[in-house]
DNA sequence: CACCAGGCAAGTA
DNA sequence: TACTTGCATGGT
């Protein structure tokens, strides 16, 4: 695009709806947790999947790596494909057992592109899970790209509809300032904006923050 | 009833 | 490489 709508647009957004403080969770093994079970998935169902780990009082690595698959399946059954994310879930927590010594901030202090690289080696992360998981546990200067960034951005002719990941994130990352705080804020916006005024069956944003980028 | 939700990997050609 | 399909609950 001719000139950098990505700040101006962030601005509006902020301005619009205020900062949402992502990412809801009390810890940072909360986090990974939720970053995996929310894949395709609403998060107010991943709400009721960490509520059954958190009275089990299980949100501890220790504690969930002891776990088998079908055990750990029956208390995230709420968030749905439960025994796949079981399996994805404990992919993830052997891949900090065995590379990062079983602690998970030695993964989130770990050089950025070290961390994405191993985390994008366990079967069940992909490229916006491990993003979550470095911009919001980690705090790293990475910009999450998701479902909702396409359909936002496509919808108002910022990108074109078949724009990869890679490509979003680095128009993303190259037009704005490198900021984590900036980054979290901002997808949280896009995340928010597009459940409010971008849903599928809404393909027109009357009263959209957005609408006078169409 | 249909459709959607803060994806990802495996299978197919 | 480029589609397609399976995974699954809960809210609208």
């Amino acid at each position: 695009m001719a000139e950098n709508r990505f700040l101006e647009i962030y601005n509006s957004l902020l301005d619009y709806f205020g900062p949402q403080n992502w990412w809801p969770s009390d810890s940072s093994l909360e986090m990974i947790v939720g970053a995996v079970l929310t894949q395709n998935t609403n998060w107010q169902n991943v709400k009721k999947a960490i509520e059954n780990l958190k009275k089990a009082g299980l949100l501890e690595l220790e504690l969930l790596v002891a776990l088998t698959p079908e055990e750990l399946a029956n208390y995230i059954r709420p968030a749905g494909y439960y025994n796949l994310k079981a399996k994805r879930l404990l992919n993830l927590l052997h891949m900090i057992v065995n590379e990062y010594e079983w602690s998970l901030n030695n993964l989130l202090e770990d050089e950025l592109e070290n961390g994405r690289q191993k985390l994008l080696q366990v079967n069940g992360i992909g490229e916006e899970t491990a993003d979550s998981i470095l911009l919001y546990a980690g705090g790293h200067k990475v910009f999450v790209v998701d479902a909702y960034t396409h359909r936002v951005f496509s919808r108002h002719n910022l990108l074109a509809e078949e724009t990869s990941y890679q490509e979003i994130q680095e128009q993303f990352m190259a037009n704005l300032p490198a900021d984590a705080a900036l980054f979290n804020e901002y997808h949280a916006l896009i995340v928010k904006v597009a459940k409010e005024f971008c849903r599928k069956k809404e393909p027109l944003c009357q009263h959209c923050p957005l609408q006078k980028y169409l």
